[in-house]
RNA sequence: CGGGGGAUGGCUGAGUGGUCGAAAGCGGCGGUCUUGAAAACCGUUGAGGGUCACACCUCCCAGGGUUCGAAUCCCUGUCCCCCGGCCA
């Protein structure tokens, strides 16, 4: 959620960096017109407020030395009707505030590059060179016919289209590699947690989906309750208007939960394997920190994310997303991409993101400083995307007659 | 899902319709004492808004209602506990 005093108190700064993520100036007048009229309306109820306590209380005494009430009667009536005109009139300014405000992007970091979509973000770096082969690698989904690992049409029958089964090798690699990457994780600091796999709306606006993004979730029916898109969604909420403890920051929390997503809007992409699923599974880093470590702390899940792609043997690179191209709560983003020989391109794998106090304003996650409660921030990044990884391993180490080695660091998982 | 009971500050737990934002205890923080610590004693300690700072406003699960005035009375919802049904 945008800040409303730091719209009212650098309107151009904030104004000017917005537009990097195409939100209109006028938008941001009419929220700061709106917030003053806000304040302006809550300070004459106040005043009409507190006049009607303090004669309220007035009453006992009254009474008990036997004063004429009526006069105070007729007051107290008049007033109480100009408080709830003024009631209701706050109301409204708040709820168009909040409707407005509710679904204005996070403001993106200085060095996010400016840009409309993917084509504009920046490589920073690669690691491994790309697999050599001296055969023509084969795609994902040719391999899996061969080796029997993922069922398309069963999953479909099953579901619908975008989902699958995995059988045989592909299914126990597929759990060898969430227990790889919980491990993995595990060992560099973060907490392994077990979650929820539904959210409800709280939660839901808590990390940005709702209000703006209700079309790509599963909803339940008769139920306040959603498929989780992501493990963020229930990992960033375990903490929802709660104040911490300074010293018990940074969290950092590991957990392994399948997603769930429309993908509307992505009709025809990525049709063909396993690429775009409605549901897969992701192991999520989430860490809650103060504001002076959120920068070490995003580096250090950049790095894990990265650490792990590598000791799967698998090549990719690091980009750094523009303004256009990043999520509705992210400050800075920064992909890893994954070398897919078979396709011959670099795909996206992990996402790591950095939302400042964005979600912490939303979610009302607090720590204390000084006796002054201040939102946290709040980073959020896949390590990794499960299936991708799968199809990046089967791309990666097929040999020529179709069979797929087993990475050295997963063989004691299977 | 059916019947009964609850929901109060970090926790436990009082609370008569009228200075109750709320007793008490625990915990936390500060201090006295001590070489240090424990114990004991003293003080302090909810959140949000507002203000230079006060004042002031809101919040006792949520939303409505009764009343001049609600933590306290009424209705609705949510959640929790106990009994039964179902179930891994």
């Amino acid at each position: 959620m945008v800040d409303l005093r730091q719209i009212e108190k650098d309107f151009d700064t904030v104004s000017s960096a917005l537009e990097r993520r195409g939100v209109e100036e006028k938008v941001l007048e009419r929220l700061k017109v709106l917030f003053e009229e806000k304040k302006e309306v809550q300070k004459r109820l106040e005043a009409s407020q507190a006049e009607q306590n303090r004669k309220s209380r007035l009453f006992g005494e009254y009474k008990k030395e036997g004063r004429d009430i009526s006069q105070l009667q007729r007051e107290v009536a008049e007033n109480k009707e100009r408080i709830a005109a003024l009631n209701e009139e706050l109301r409204l300014l708040e709820t168009r505030l909040f409707e407005i405000a509710a679904t204005i992007p996070n403001i993106p970091d200085p060095d996010v590059p400016d840009g409309e979509d993917e084509d504009d973000n920046v490589e920073l770096e690669r690691i491994l060179e790309p697999t050599l082969f001296d055969f023509e690698p084969k795609e994902h989904w040719e391999l899996a016919e061969i080796n029997g690992w993922i069922d398309f049409e069963r999953g479909v029958k099953i579901a619908k289209s975008r989902f699958s089964a995995l059988r045989f090798e592909g299914a126990r690699l597929e759990r060898a590699l969430i227990n790889y990457m919980l491990d993995f994780n595990r060992k560099r600091g973060f907490e392994e947690v077990c979650l929820p796999f539904m959210a409800n709306s709280e939660s839901l606006f808590g990390t940005g989906q709702l209000p703006k993004f209700a079309d790509d979730l599963f909803k339940i029916e008769g139920e306040d309750l959603y498929m989780i898109p992501t493990a963020e969604v229930p990992l960033t909420n375990l903490f929802r208007d709660e104040i911490l403890k300074r010293e018990d920051l940074p969290l950092k929390l590991t957990s392994y939960t399948p997603c769930f997503r429309k993908e509307a809007g992505s009709a025809g992409r990525d049709t063909r394997g396993m690429i775009r699923q409605h549901q897969f599974d992701k192991v999520e880093l989430v860490s809650i920190t103060t504001p002076d470590q959120s920068d070490t702390v995003f580096d250090e899940m950049v790095s894990c994310a990265s650490d792990l792609l590598s000791s799967l043997g698998l090549p990719h690179r690091k980009v750094l997303l523009c303004a256009g191209d990043m999520g509705f709560s992210a400050a800075k983003t920064i992909d890893l991409e994954v070398w897919l020989p078979g396709q011959g391109k670099y795909r996206e794998i992990s996402s790591i993101s950095n939302t400042r106090d964005f979600q912490a304003r939303r979610t009302k996650i607090r720590y204390k400083e000084q006796k002054k409660n201040i939102p946290v921030h709040t980073l959020n990044g896949s390590s990794l995307a499960v299936g991708r990884t799968l199809i990046a391993i089967m791309e990666n180490y097929q040999q020529k007659d179709g069979s797929i080695l087993v990475p050295q660091v997963l063989r004691e998982y299977l």
